[in-house]
DNA sequence: ACAATATATGCGTGAAAACGAATATGTGTA
DNA sequence: TACACATATTCGTTTTCACGCATATATTGT
């Protein structure tokens, strides 16, 4: 069941906190670890655990790894998505990473713009 | 954060589903029982991992042990709920079990109809 | 007080998860 | 080719989870 799995992603705060950045566009691992304040291998680690659970996707990039949410998202993760959106509105910890964002993205704005075509629209 | 432990609580299969009947109201472990089809120690083990997370409460009843939902559920419960109403829709096992509800429920109307005024409204 | 029923709790085990440390892989560049 | 950078994978350890089994507790009826 597929739901199971989108709970199970969603569960740790980590992982949360990837999911919702990711509802704002794509991004590299260097902007998670740069945002999240956590270690590489953290970031890595709980994206092999989103990437098996097919709740993110991948490309490489020259030397960088571009995750985004999937391209066709199910309803189940579409809605989801969405609730998640509703319920973070106000948490400190969201809103801090998202104030992060554009500052950890002007760098690259290059390969983003571009990538940002192949996202889903969630926001 | 209250919203990751709303997700550990929904990513357990048995969970989720008790989780879901309950948006139709109170019930107790009996009935668990006899539509998840699981045995009682599971049921009750998995209660009590939704108790002290505060996902659902519980009232004695005489012999029986009656769940709910919070009467007063936070606004990142009540959304998950909702949302999870939405995306069982037309899935088999959700569905099945909610056709086993009226039979369950049958016998108890008297306890049940008066616990249900105590319920949220997810529904 | 006793038996029956409903439910909860404690224990042991195996599996999964979380995480840091070390290491491996892939890519761009000198 | 060699080196630097970005990212992934493996390993060992600790924690949490899921579950069956046995047992404890609470309530009701006799």
């Amino acid at each position: 069941m597929q739901l199971i799995q989108i709970y199970q992603c969603f569960c740790d705060e980590t992982r949360l906190r990837i999911i919702h950045l990711l509802t704002k566009g794509p991004l590299c691992v260097c902007h998670f670890q740069d945002i999240l304040e956590v270690p590489q291998t953290k970031v890595s680690q709980h994206l092999a655990y989103l990437r098996k659970r097919e709740i993110v996707e991948c490309k490489r990039r020259g030397a960088w790894m571009i995750y985004s949410l999937p391209a066709q998202p199910s309803a189940e993760l579409e809605t989801n998505l969405k609730c998640l959106q509703d319920c973070v509105q106000t948490n400190p910890v969201f809103r801090s990473d998202l104030e992060k964002l554009p500052a950890a993205r002007e760098n690259e704005a290059a390969w983003l713009d571009e990538a940002a075509s192949k996202t889903c629209d969630c926001s």
